[in-house]
DNA sequence: GGTGCGATGTATCGGTCCGATACATCGCGG
DNA sequence: CCGCGATGTATCGGACCGATACATCGCACC
């Protein structure tokens, strides 16, 4: 997951790992909490080793800058090879189980602008069949089992089929709107200059939410 | 956070792996898929060397069934020992961190039960404070930040925010109830024995959840 | 003028947990 | 009588986390 989730990254630009930390914090904030160091590097260091990604030492720019008053510190920054290209696009397109738990679809689902079409409905299918599984299997332990657990326990348990109505609901929308979206989803490349200013495929929700 | 659900689990009944498994994954089904047997042996191997757990093999009650027929793989039947209570009661007073975490917060609240009031407060401000500071960063990404990502990432961070207004709003209700609630949580014992129907403590939750 | 503190930055280590896999028994329907 | 799904115990490699260590930079505060 975490292999995916940099790759994704540093397709849109070379960085650091301070840095890449706080991207993928930015853009995963929403299913987990921060990534850790400890995973990090040593991911890192096996995607460098696997050829999909180049480490190199900060050089400082033109040598504008006096180089060597204080020996610093080198940041080491990390570039997307070609293969890697290959690699992330091989990873993002890939359906199966781990795709639609909870970590693994919020990863996806992330990168679904560098996805096409036919995944990102597979993907949100199956995640939508895996949280019906789930809310079925509460709605039975609610409905049946309900006097063997205490109160906490089933209150824990009314919340969580809760959320899971909320999401099946959500993933609706989400299929809906793919189904009948345009926006060709331009798989695009990467490094060659212009920063452009991110055409992304079809505006996913449109639903205002109410208070009552 | 696997030790102590062991733990407390095997203070209602003795139970062997599989069991065990299963009350687990009924017990936390909210919260996490399904506890792996690569975490569930290896972990009552270190419960045991502890001391908190003893293992026994299954023997056929009093030989009222024909006992070696087929050599019959023995069932391995786990039971908790004063040692573990002790060792329950510590975890589960716990407060930290880890505790607030989505997991950590999961399994406490899941043997709720089994807590005194003054931690499960504790423990409801403490996650309540955890999922407001989410909430203030997903909130702080979809105000100024937002431009940088691209909509599917944007509407991924809708969908966590809304979680997290919603679980806010629950931990809410669930504190007040708290609060306002009477019954002395009883610190209760287990082993002895006539299995009694749960006189567990305040109703947690009152409100009806009407759709508009 | 110094001094401490929070952000930036790289890195390792032990431990928890997962997913895949292997293997054996039991009861039941075809 | 044979297969198949549920029951049951167990291991192994790998992913990921939390704590920890260490170093630099800029800025506020005294």
């Amino acid at each position: 997951m975490l292999e995916l989730a940099i790759l994704g990254l540093l397709q849109e630009a070379p960085m650091h790992g301070y840095e890449l930390r706080k991207e993928l914090t930015a853009k995963l904030g929403a299913i987990r909490a921060a990534i850790s160091y400890g995973s990090l590097y040593p991911t890192l260091r096996r995607l460098q080793a696997a050829g999909w990604i180049t480490e190199a030492a900060e050089t400082p720019a033109t040598a504008e800058e006096v180089p060597a008053l204080t020996s610093r510190r080198g940041r080491v920054v990390y570039t997307i090879t070609a293969e890697g290209k290959e690699r992330f696009a091989e990873l993002i397109a890939q359906t199966g189980p781990e795709t639609y738990g909870d970590t693994g679809f919020g990863v996806h689902f992330a990168f679904f602008s560098r996805t096409d079409r036919a995944t990102r409905l597979r993907i949100l299918e199956g995640r939508r069949r895996t949280i019906e599984e789930r809310r079925e299997g509460l709605r039975d332990m609610l409905g049946r089992a309900a006097e063997r657990l205490d109160a906490y326990t089933l209150e824990l348990q009314r919340h969580g089929l809760d959320a899971c109505e909320r999401e099946v609901r959500w993933l609706e929308e989400l299929i809906a709107n793919e189904r009948s979206g345009r926006a060709p989803t331009v798989p695009q490349d990467g490094t060659a200059g212009g920063r452009r200013e991110d055409n992304s495929p079809p505006p996913p929700g449109e639903t205002r939410k109410e208070r009552p």
